[in-house]
DNA sequence: TGGGGACCTATACCAAAGTATAGGTGCGCC
DNA sequence: GGCGCACCTATACTTTGGTATAGGTCCCCA
């Protein structure tokens, strides 16, 4: 039976949470409503099993509060929980050892199944969170593009001299520089490399 | 009993694991060595719960075998399994609608975690795909840049102009080109859009 | 006390990028 | 046929990017 502290200043989400946790699949929650409260309770508690902390509480200090709880307690798991989700921030809490983010943007089963995810030792990270918006990808700018414009948009995105695109493409550079001032154009944007880190952030290529 | 359809060309890898996924969860497990054979065999199943594809496997061309796979068998789940995993792949795959990513550097027991988190409805995604090894962001080529450097580089990962970065940074747009030339020789690229490129594929600004 | 490195500036030069204008072909569509 | 559009080429030009060379200050460290 797994132990659970759930740490969120905010009362109802903290207490509709729990109660779900404990009636629809009996873990065993207790709940804090700050870091400093949620510390102090580990210590006269068993192993807790895993830590949700909610990133916006007392104490947290952004991303300092998961360190410190972290290094207070090692042994035990520690999920992030936010609702201003942001996925810098997710990224982040991953990278400084979180052993999930719970945006609460999720459904409760889906939170129930990230976090049996994070018990079985899994590190869980929403999938939204990694590229974000894939769905607008190829929407909005890139879809006038023609398709010249396209394979030129492509080489940029690798870097290389409108000399090396001519080539590539088997046309003149002069063509190429039309090609490219029109790429800009779509796309809004003042120069070459803002364009391919455009598309790149759009992980077109 | 979840039904899992697992095609992979490589033999002893895909026995291997369809093997194990039987003996250790239960699964019922059936195999096929292309993208071909494993829709043909799908046709003569029972509602596959989780079809899993590898990613280099005749038929495949790319992600258009996913594709093929979720328009010939909507209500299946599909997961795209890879050795030479790639984060861009990754990405473009959960963004054309794979249910998960499985890399061949999951452990077994990792792995059979994340099939079942799968057949739960959620979808999968290994953390260590959504910021590229973080742990090797900074290193390399990155480590040798010096203050002022790195952040001529962060100001030409927006794509702004040399006069627009002595504007910022309070300096000589002759002191920018300088730095510029310093960072690009640093990291080993031939113009300012590749070293934006370089940097924000390792997730630096 | 004398390097050495990070940092800054300057002049000069050439290559590349980007803009402007003008024109040509082929294709589909009304 | 005429129109628009994608595509190609050309000349001419300005701006920006990148290299080379030379020199300066500051600070740290041997």
């Amino acid at each position: 039976m797994p132990n659970i502290l759930l740490a969120d200043d905010h009362d109802l989400v903290r207490d509709t949470i729990a109660a779900y946790l404990e009636t629809v699949d009996g873990f065993a929650v207790a709940t804090a409503s700050s870091l400093d409260t949620a510390l102090a309770a580990m210590a006269g508690m068993d192993a807790v099993d895993l830590l949700i902390l909610d990133y916006n509480m007392p104490g947290m200090n952004g991303l300092d509060g998961l360190d410190r709880a972290r290094s207070a307690y090692p042994a035990a798991k520690v999920a992030l929980m936010s609702g201003v989700a942001n996925r810098d921030v997710a990224n982040a809490a991953m990278a400084r050892g979180a052993h999930g983010f719970l945006p609460k943007s999720l459904t409760a089963a889906s939170m129930v199944n990230a976090i049996k995810f994070v018990l079985t030792g899994e590190r869980y990270f929403p999938f939204g969170f990694a590229s974000p918006e894939p769905a607008a990808a190829r929407s909005g700018a890139f879809a006038n593009l023609s398709e010249r414009e396209m394979q030129t948009l492509e080489q940029l995105c690798i870097g290389v001299s409108n000399k090396e695109i001519a080539q590539v493409l088997g046309i003149s550079e002069v063509t190429v520089k039309l090609h490219v001032k029109n790429v800009l154009a779509k796309l809004g944007v003042a120069n070459r490399t803002q364009a391919a880190i455009l598309a790149k952030e759009r992980q077109l290529f």
